[in-house]
DNA sequence: TGCATAGTTGCATCATAGTGCAAGCGTGCA
DNA sequence: TGCACGCTTGCACTATGATGCAACTATGCA
């Protein structure tokens, strides 16, 4: 359990971003923890961006991270007197353009994919991946931009 | 009645600094229509920096402006959703450096100079006011940096 | 032990926002 | 009608932050 120092600044300023809110809506509005992969998937963001963002989101206190294996899994905190007028905030709002349920309904679709309720595959949209996967010519072989692997069909990236 | 729309983006945006924090929690604390020569005395900010800021404020959707005279009254929005949380958000946060606390007393002290509970002096913090006082030799020599008039002193700052 | 993969980060670039200065606007009063 | 004054704003400068690219770390499995 660690000391929990929300600085209204620093969450406001953590929050004044179109990506960071949907990542807060999809928290608050799912209840879940979610790992990177299922953020990308359910976002339709590129993973780096992401990472980082979740990284601001961690540094302002409204987040914690578990990790297990190599998978990296994402939540609310909780026990903060901030959090809950927050999460009243963050849900208050209207759902223009119906960005938010995109993301839930996309985020709905990808948590299918959870085994025992942990994600076992990686990012399902190949060209919002980063790293070594999507630099080498083997795995442009392998993940051609026409045909890619998407949910409801639970592929294993990686070797055949 | 205007048409209120509260984009949570932009809020938080406007909220992202610590003069605008300084700004809403004033006004959250007093539940006051406050004018900007008041406000100047109170955070002890410069005159422009706050009307740029309450221009911020104003944008997102999270003050009124009345005018009444010379003097332009803000206040906080009511009748959204969104304001509920906010308020409760803003309220939530402990005064670390007792800046807050500061901010009220001095408001506290202006606010005597009201009458009829409307501000009728100008700035009491002359080196905090903008403008074609400051500017010239005339008032230079009328508002010397040692003498202040500051609250308690009802002085009209003008002609003798 | 080597490879695939979940995730992070340094660097360069670009856009945006805060601030100081000084000029300007609009209202009320003599 | 001119002046005082409460308040605003255009311009220049600077700092900060979002982003793309590509290299990097760390973990698990064959």
């Amino acid at each position: 359990m660690h000391l929990i120092t929300v600085k209204l600044e620093e969450v406001f300023q953590a929050l004044a971003d179109r990506t960071r809110i949907r990542i807060m809506r999809l928290l608050v509005d799912t209840g879940e923890e979610i790992c990177l992969c299922e953020l990308v998937d359910s976002l339709q963001e590129l993973q780096y961006k992401l990472s980082r963002h979740l990284k601001t989101l961690r540094q302002a206190g409204l987040l914690t991270t578990v990790k297990d294996g190599r998978w990296l899994y994402h939540r609310l905190v909780t026990g903060s007197p901030t959090m809950g007028p927050l999460s009243d905030l963050i849900r208050s709002v209207p759902d223009e353009d119906d960005v938010f349920s995109g993301d839930l309904a996309r985020f709905r679709e990808r948590i299918c994919l959870r085994e025992d309720g942990r994600c076992r595959v990686g990012i399902q949209t190949s060209d919002l991946a980063t790293g070594a996967r999507c630099t080498s010519i083997a795995d442009a072989r392998r993940f051609p931009p026409a045909a890619r692997p998407r949910a409801q069909s639970p592929v294993v990236i990686g070797p055949s």
